[in-house]
This record gives C-alpha cells, sequence and structure tokens, in this order.
DNA sequence: TCAATATCTCAAGGATCGTTGAAACACGGA
DNA sequence: TCCGTGTTTCAACGATCCTTGAGATATTGA
C-alpha cells in the first residue's frame, strides 16, 4: 500500500498521541486475533468513550481496522497501513540517503530472522 | 539513536502538520548543506515567523538541525533522527511481525543500490 | 556607528484536539 | 420481549496548536 501525504499526515497524527501510540503497540503485540475496544481501553487506562474516541480516529487513520464479534467490536492492527507509514518515511523523508535507509535495513533483518525462528515467515 | 516513546510522540507529532512534513521532505532532499531558514519558508509558502515557529518544533523533536552562516540561519535534515524514528516504527510497532518489515526491507535495498550507483553509500 | 537583511520572540486570536459524563445503540441471554 | 453488557455518539469544557503581526536580536557592509 503506497501512502498519499495526506493520509500520511493522518498517520503521524494519529501516533502522535500518547494513548493512541500505546493503543497501536498493544494491538501489533495481539496480532492479527486482535482485542475487544474495552480490553484495549482497559489496557491503556481509557474510559469507555476515551477509548472509542481514539480507536475510531486510529481506524480513520487506516493503521486498525474492526470486526463485530457478538457483543464485542474487535480492532486489530492493519499491518498494510504500517508498513504503507513505513515505507512512506523511508521512500519520501529519505530518497537516496541511505543514513536512514541502511539502520532500517537492519531491523528489517533483525525482523526476519527472528520471524523465521518462529516460523512466521516466508523469508 | 534509538528513540523512547516521548521523543518518538514529539516526532510523530512534529510530522503531522502539512507545512513541516513539507518542510522535511525538502531539507531531505537538499541533503547535508541544507537550506536557509528563508528559502525553507518561501519553498513551502510560509510566513517568516510561521517558518520560525514549524522548524523550531521539527528542531526540538531532533528530526532537523540549524548552523548559522553568516546572517542566515541553515537548517539541514537529522538523518540520525529520522532512522531513529523508522526504527521506533518497526521496532515497536512491528515487533515480530514481517508482513510490515518485509516491504520496508525492500525500499531499503533499492535505496541502497540507488545509492551505490551514485557512489554515495558503503554498501 | 548606522542602515539593511535575516531570523527569532512574543502576545493575541481563532481553530482543533482530548476528556468527561450522559444518553443512545446493538446484541445476546433469560 | 425485557434486561444487562459492550460500545458508540454527543455536547460541553479546557487545553493545546497554528497563524498573524509587531517588535526584538544578530550579523554584515557602508
Amino acid at each position: 500500500m503506497i501512502l498519499e501525504e495526506p493520509q500520511a499526515l493522518n498517520a503521524f497524527g494519529a501516533l502522535s498521541q500518547e494513548t493512541r501510540l500505546r493503543m497501536i503497540r498493544i494491538l501489533v503485540q495481539a496480532g492479527p486475533k486482535g482485542m475487544s475496544a474495552g480490553a484495549i481501553g482497559e489496557a491503556v487506562d481509557a474510559s469507555s468513550s476515551g477509548a472509542s474516541f481514539h480507536l475510531a480516529h486510529l481506524e480513520r487513520a487506516g493503521l486498525i481496522q474492526s470486526r463485530r464479534e457478538s457483543r464485542s467490536i474487535i480492532y486489530s492492527a492493519n499491518f498494510e497501513g504500517l508498513s504503507g507509514l513505513v515505507e512512506f518515511l523511508m521512500r519520501d523523508c529519505c530518497s537516496g540517503h541511505p543514513e536512514v535507509c541502511l539502520p532500517a535495513a537492519a531491523v528489517a533483518a533483525e525482523c526476519c530472522t527472528a520471524a523465521t525462528k518462529e516460523n512466521a515467515c516466508a523469508c
């Protein structure tokens, strides 16, 4: 997914708030199975309406997605959106400057080998 | 440079504003030689005090740096800070999820080969 | 030293954002 | 159908952010 500037602005705005950044980190850890709105709110210590507000913000920004599961609404990280943001940062903010790309490539390699160990990756 | 959460929050906040995002992109393109505050303000169509405000914001966030050159103040991208932000995103938001890291690794590879062509990279 | 240029700082205003609590809505079970 | 649970929506308020314009500061050249 290639992010355009307005989407990237939204995504950066979404991540520039403590509660929302915590939510994203928790949801990434939770993986594709996700977590209910209530559980997320509890995990980040937010009121139910506060959690709802921030989750809607993150969803609008394309960083998470939701599905209903009986009474609960389950939110999960949108890995496509997240990787789009990383790509945007690397492409538009680092164009031709390997000082930025190289450390990132190292992290990617780490992540990739770690994932291979767990058989979670095709590399 | 490893970014802590509060620094990452600042950086995301800095990038979540149109004028500042444009400034960063222009400064990355400009490279280490940088640009004067006036030239940046003109390039992003901001008043002098407005440009000063946003440049100060970006500098506080660790994304750019400044030096005086006679009457002008020259701002340039802080590539260490930028790569720290990319790393933060990849580490903390993608932990163990190669869906995010792999596309980024591809971009890094592109960037690296492009840079090699121009002899600007040691890879 | 004086004037001109480049930039920053400050205060004021409006706009946007986040929080809170109350009320509405959706779903499942009795 | 009614009640309880989980979640969202809404309005109101304070806090923060961005813009503007005026004035202050730093540097250079005459």
